[in-house]
DNA sequence: CGCGACGTTGATTTGCCTCAACGATTGTGG
DNA sequence: CCACAATCGTTGAGGCAAATCAACGTCGCG
């Protein structure tokens, strides 16, 4: 992995040179397909993923096959089933390409090692998961009190560059909602 | 604090008589009648809380007034914002006593020292948190998929004896429906 | 060109909320 | 220990947001 690439991934912790090539070592890429499925539920988690391009999002399926959308990563985001990632049980959730991405990905067993040999790294990993959680609990947060008009405001600007990305039928499963629905809130927000 | 307590406390890690004794020292006994708050939105936190006797409950009030209730915590429950206890910014939610209640409470400070003293202590408490979050991560993805009477069915299920300890209005707090939506589907429930 | 995937629109239904009234239960002061 | 109030739970009527069902426009692509 090029130096330039590394300074992007970690470029809010301040790594020495030695310290980056040795995560570099550790960091894989993979390319996938629009479509492809990265995890699947019940899987075990072995990695996560920084994405470098493309689009990704994690869901689940419930019993009467409605798709529920937890999240989108895009470029700058690390996207896994952080729980089984942690805990080693199975994972909860799948996650699947929408649109043509490039990862890295880093292995748990060679996470713990990094952490061992550079303490920063477990700093920096432990902010992202820190992050993560809250925003999972904001989200969860705003789900309980705000109407769908209002949480489809909320995504907008929360995540412009997301909205501009994804399928309209993906933002409705992400807010809970059909796409018609969407359409119609939409559509009212056009005066 | 006497030994017997502690046992209970830590019942499922095995921990010598001296380490018990080390964390002894470190917990303080908090007696709260009903209606009192251990916890305020805002408030920076310091301790967790173990639950000896009684009931507590952590809750967000949104902009429109209503009142969600996170989690219900009884006998042998730790209970605090965890977010806010490990980053250190402002509680996000309160808690409040719902009955007379005996804690025993353990500072940020202590733990930290805990941890260096008994490395075992860290993975009793990771495991807690780790159970936690998958926790809230289910009820997070039953909320997404389930209509209103099954979120009350999985309750009652998982959750038998608190069914039975907190008013109704806290339940339908809980499940994210009124009171009155609560009554008419337990009614329905009995054929 | 024609087919499939995607988005929009309309008509109808549904789950839950709101508002209002009324029993039941609990608690408290006389 | 009773009386009365407050709290809590139930029931009914009406309303609304979003779902469902169904049809149709549009775009991209083999």
């Amino acid at each position: 992995m090029d130096t330039g690439l590394l300074n992007e991934v970690f470029q809010e912790a301040s790594f020495s040179r030695a310290e980056l090539s040795t995560v570099g070592a550790c960091l894989k890429k993979i390319d996938l397909k629009k479509g492809e499925v990265l995890l699947r539920k019940g899987d075990t988690v072995a990695y996560t993923h920084y994405v470098h391009r493309g689009c990704l999002r994690s869901f689940v399926v419930d019993e009467s096959g409605k798709d529920h959308t937890l999240q989108f990563a895009i470029k700058d985001w690390w996207i896994s089933d952080y729980t089984a990632f942690f805990t080693g049980d199975a994972a909860m959730m799948s996650i699947e390409c929408i649109q043509n991405t490039t990862l890295y990905r880093l292995s748990r067993k060679d996470m713990e090692q990094l952490y061992l040999d550079i303490p920063k790294l477990e700093t920096f990993f432990r902010k992202k998961l820190e992050k993560r959680m809250a925003a999972f609990h904001r989200r969860t947060l705003g789900n309980l009190a705000m109407p769908a008009k209002e949480r489809y405001q909320a995504f907008v600007k929360t995540y412009p560059s997301i909205e501009q990305q994804v399928k309209n039928y993906h933002i409705a499963s992400y807010l809970g909602i059909t796409t018609e629905s969407l359409s119609r809130i939409r559509k009212e927000l056009l005066h």
